[in-house]
DNA sequence: CAGACCATGTGGTCTGACCACAATAACACG
DNA sequence: CGTGTTATTGTGGTCAGACCACATGGTCTG
């Protein structure tokens, strides 16, 4: 039994030496995607660290949106490495945004910036596969939406990122997906108080659902030029209507 | 005290509860950027969960790049929450690229996207202070590069990244400046050993040199599109270059 | 008054012990 | 012989208590 205690020998934490040890294997490829990590246990003794720090690693690696840990037995169980990023971007965004307090009209910014590369791309891009992103515009049309109880306007709005968030998927660029989809989860709060406040839930939703077709339709039609004018009207008329700027902390 | 092990209880995991309450410490103004967390023991015991939970959360924080600890006493110990983030995107990015969650071509692609819009919105605003990206390029010239060691190299892509960060801050929009930098740290081991395999470190640096201030050049005469061009073959070139693709895992 | 010296508080770590859960193996019974 | 039930095993999740190394600050001594 190793001597208990023996922190900052190496300068290098325990839980940073357990980090290392898995990003090096999953360079080297002794990790794919699908795998199973050792057992928490097992990589404790193995690296010769304590399973808390082992725990504290995986739990790193959790939120990052690299693995996905079940407890139990069987082939479901353990931690695995998960195949398609998400969440990880999202969670550091919106922390980032919290705690630094990042300026929404910058995040929307940004978020902008990558939309309108994304819609460019699908533009110039003829074998873009866009049936996902229309299935959703179908969706969108199927919400009930007679007199918008919160519930609808909900759905809607979660179809809405979802439509978003397919156009980035179709682009083939998975970073450009997480980031947009991390950039806008972490102004998801402030929109859903601004739709809140909308004089008219149904007029709004009808003109989004006739932009989104018009985005839509501008990328099927090769115009990135339209397709960039439109995504960027949508996106900052909507930031316009929902501006909740003056609410944000009850500053007394 | 607490009877041990009450994990599943409420569906979220106990170091869950901790970040989600100090996110919303966060959020509500509570904690600021600078302000000290509660040490671990004390969190520990207001929240009612173990020590170890406590630190599962503050782990995650610190490698999303916000918060620092530093064990000891005094004013400089314990957990401090970062005022200009940093490193948790590099290390996200770095992670999943190592996943194969991301490609890097993608990673490359997106930072394109950020870095062109960036060079366009300073074309666009003769105010933009440009005078911290100029000095940076002028330290460019004073690296002495007879015939390069692999300090100066080091040096020259220290200063290149700093002035392609220069250009974010001048923009003004902090998200996209983060965002940048942490594209860039991620793939700035592959940038690295790609340097190191130029054939002549010499021509490249003085043609980044040339590239450089044609960029800026380009900003400071309000031409848009020259300077999105600019950027885009800069940054397009330079991956070209230092391709290591075929270098990665040493599959047999 | 200055320097040495403990007391204190902090993160970092390890160990050992439970719990809840899921899959599987072993078993008893009709 | 088949089938349903019951241990067994292995996993993550959590907690409690114990050290260590370190930095600080007050206290004590020469």
């Amino acid at each position: 039994m190793t001597d208990a205690s023996v922190a900052p020998l190496d300068t290098a934490r325990a839980w940073e030496v357990v980090l290392q040890h898995i990003e090096g294997e999953l360079i080297s490829g002794a990790l794919r995607p699908g795998d199973h990590l050792p057992a928490e246990r097992a990589l404790a003794a193995e690296l010769r660290v304590g399973r808390s720090s082992v725990r504290e690693a995986i739990r790193v690696l959790e939120v990052l949106g690299l693995i996905r840990t079940q407890s139990g037995s069987g082939p479901q169980s353990g931690a695995i490495i998960i195949a398609r990023p998400s969440g990880g971007l999202a969670a550091l965004v919106r922390l980032q945004v919290a705690a630094h307090g990042f300026a929404v009209r910058d995040v929307v910014k940004t978020r902008l910036v990558l939309e309108s590369a994304v819609v460019t791309e699908l533009a110039e891009n003829p074998a873009a596969e866009l049936s996902a992103a229309r299935e959703l515009l179908d969706a969108m049309e199927a919400v009930p939406a007679p007199d918008a109880p919160a519930a609808s306007r909900d759905e809607f709005l979660t179809l809405d990122q979802a439509f978003h968030l397919a156009l980035a998927a179709a682009s083939g660029n998975e970073v450009m997906a997480a980031m947009m989809g991390g950039l806008r989860d972490s102004v998801e709060a402030y929109v859903r108080v601004g739709a809140s406040f909308l004089p008219s839930w149904e007029t709004t939703s009808a003109r989004l659902k006739i932009e989104h077709r018009g985005i839509l339709a501008a990328i099927e039609g090769g115009d990135a030029e339209l397709a960039r004018t439109r995504i960027r009207e949508h996106i900052e008329r909507y930031h316009a209507e929902t501006d909740v700027s003056g609410i944000h902390a009850p500053t007394p």
